[in-house]
DNA sequence: ATATCCTGTCATTAT
DNA sequence: ATATAATGACAGGAT
């Protein structure tokens, strides 16, 4: 946690809030260079049981990272990973401040607005591809001029306290200029000056402009709600699946009409216009007071508070003052103890050894990471358990944390339940629906436990609850019962995971000997055919010096009578042909005499 | 309707 | 002796 905490104030989990915000996923993990590998998790998701055994690291992975085989986002995975490393070339941005503040700016040209909010439909990629690379963010500056034609130009402002303070850097200094981000839907502001966000956030190949600037003393009443991110990177990529989730069911529910296009247009950056994109969607569900509503004005979209809304992410708002105080090492523990958003509740990282106490939530919380893969089923049941009969209050954003951090699945097998925006009906029934038959079993007995934490309890505390609770003979069987299905189903796992690497080692094996092979028979066709034409030099140079000497009669030898050995001297010998064996006796008698008198 | 795959579970054995 | 891991086999649901 110390490590998680040292990337707090480095301000490279802010930077990875804005990467997931616009859709990349960013492997914050790969940065820790292993100092705090289970983060690993963020990007793992529900199948990050087989972390628990390293072997598993060999096969369907992808730096690293496990991908289901027949994981149907890994288009997604490969384009993430691939912006993540093109950002990396780039090279990493230093924010010399713990405090790291992140502006949005927009602008939508007012000739393609309506074609823009048109082409968040699908053409978003296209458009990104069609967007000149190494482009100078500068001109996106709001004293830079209008943008002209490209329509969704966004430039992420980076704001560091301490760099403007000590006057490192001066307003609107290029710090490094990535790329500019072009969204496939613009940005806009409802009439109390809200951001809302259109943009398909299944955009992947978004282009970031980061630039520094000391404007946060402009912005005086930005700058106290969009401020550091800090760990509010999992409900940003909350509210990024579930606008993925509605925009993928709904493509164009939440566009602006064309009326609104006109209203929502043309937009020229302006100082005021700056949005906090770290403090999305905090700045979503906070009023955004700054000058910039009449200039955005229309265009509201409820899309994101909607998901907000559903999210439970309505009391963000008063998260900046936690998230600020992340940045104090002292805070920071205590709220990763507290809060449902600390990064251990997505580090999958293994049970805390001092951790003995079952209400420890930091216990419960590693524990609980350290089989979530197990199974997606129990993953987010269990999870509901705790938030029901755990003596710790794991808030929903736990949950909520470790269905969207995870990459998209895929389904829940036997449920038939699919990672979908649920309605708020379904998600009242989302509970009772998902709870497994031990976990009926388990509140049908009063347990007090839920199945996650019967089944990764240390024996010894295991035990001692088995002891000391007073259960009767029913209720122990069942907890062991329990305790024993949930490490045979993880087990059952990571024997079928085994499984699959073997298979796939021996289909590797095959292939490579496949090839060995055909390379020696290759090696043999060739070797053949070297044999074959020196052999026939051979037969020249024989016919060659065969044809200079003569036989006692004078007659000049030819090769279907004689022959040219080279004898183990050196000494080349001139051999008679063999004769068929009718020649008998006389014929031994001849070629006794041919070769006394050739020596 | 059927085949195939995935996952949970049980039984058994090994550690 | 006990707990747990490993694994084959089976069942049931999903695709």
């Amino acid at each position: 946690m110390q490590f998680a905490k040292k990337y707090f104030t480095d301000g490279l989990i802010q930077l990875t809030i804005l990467l997931s915000l616009i859709g990349v996923r960013v492997d914050i993990d790969s940065y820790l260079n292993g100092y705090y590998s289970p983060l690993i998790e963020i990007n793992l998701g529900p199948s990050s049981a087989y972390t628990q055994t390293p072997f598993h690291s060999l096969r369907d992975t992808l730096d690293g990272y496990s991908v289901h085989p027949k994981c149907p986002e890994l288009d997604y995975f490969f384009a993430s990973r691939r912006l993540l490393d093109e950002v990396r070339s780039l090279g990493s941005p230093r924010f010399p401040s713990p405090q790291l503040n992140a502006w949005l700016v927009h602008q939508v040209h007012q000739a393609d607005c309506g074609q823009k909010s048109d082409s968040s439909n699908g053409d978003a990629e296209e458009e990104d591809s069609t967007e000149p690379e190494g482009r100078d963010v500068r001109e996106h500056l709001p004293d830079s001029g209008q943008e002209e034609g490209d329509s969704s130009q966004v430039v992420v402002v980076l704001e560091t306290g301490p760099c403007c303070d000590t006057g490192a850097c001066d307003g609107s200094k290029l710090v490094n200029p990535f790329h500019t981000l072009p969204l496939a839907s613009p940005m806009t502001t409802n009439p109390s000056g809200a951001l809302s966000c259109r943009a398909s956030f299944t955009q992947l190949c978004p282009r970031l402009s980061w630039l520094e600037t000391d404007r946060q003393r402009d912005r005086p009443g930005l700058s106290g709600q969009c401020s550091s991110a800090g760990a509010g990177h999992r409900p940003v990529q909350c509210l990024q699946r579930r606008c993925e989730s509605r925009e993928h069911q709904s493509a164009g529910r939440h566009h602006v009409p064309a009326h609104n296009g006109a209203a929502a247009e043309h937009r020229p950056i302006l100082p005021g216009l700056a949005l906090g994109l770290a403090a999305l969607p905090f700045a979503s569900v906070c009023n955004y007071t700054g000058s910039s509503s009449q200039g955005l004005g229309g265009g509201l979209d409820e899309a994101v508070f909607d998901h907000i809304n559903q999210l439970g992410l309505e009391g963000l708002d008063s998260m900046d003052q936690q998230l600020l105080s992340c940045l104090d090492p002292q805070l920071l523990e205590d709220f990763d103890s507290d809060s449902g958003l600390s990064l251990e509740s997505s580090s999958g990282g293994p049970a805390s050894p001092g951790s003995s106490d079952m209400s420890s939530s930091s216990s419960l919380c590693e524990e609980e990471c350290g089989a979530t893969g197990y199974s997606s089923e129990v993953d987010s049941k269990s999870l509901l358990d705790h938030t029901s009969w755990s003596p710790v209050d794991l808030s929903e954003n736990v949950w909520h944390d470790h269905s969207y951090a995870s990459p998209p699945p895929l389904t829940y097998p036997h449920k038939g339940i699919k990672e979908e925006p649920l309605s708020d009906e379904e998600e009242c029934g989302l509970e009772e629906r998902e709870l497994s038959r031990d976990e009926v079993r388990a509140r049908a007995m009063c347990l007090p436990f839920s199945v996650l934490q019967i089944v990764n309890m240390p024996v010894e505390e295991f035990l001692e609850v088995l002891d000391s609770h007073g259960f009767s003979a029913e209720q122990v069987t069942l907890l062991r019962d329990i305790r024993r299905r949930g490490k045979n189903k993880l087990a059952a796992q990571n024997c079928r995971k085994r499984k699959l690497d073997a298979i796939t080692g021996l289909q590797e094996e095959v292939a490579r000997l496949q090839a060995q092979r055909d390379r020696l028979l290759r090696e043999k066709r060739l070797t053949a055919k070297t044999m074959c034409a020196v052999g026939q030099q051979i037969q020249q140079l024989t016919r060659d010096v065969l044809s200079r000497l003569r036989d006692p009669l004078g007659q000049p030898l030819t090769p279907d009578r004689y022959s040219l050995q080279c004898g183990a001297n050196g000494r080349v010998v001139l051999v008679p042909a063999r004769r068929p064996a009718v020649s008998g006796a006389s014929g031994n008698k001849t070629d006794k005499r041919k070769k006394g008198k050739k020596q």
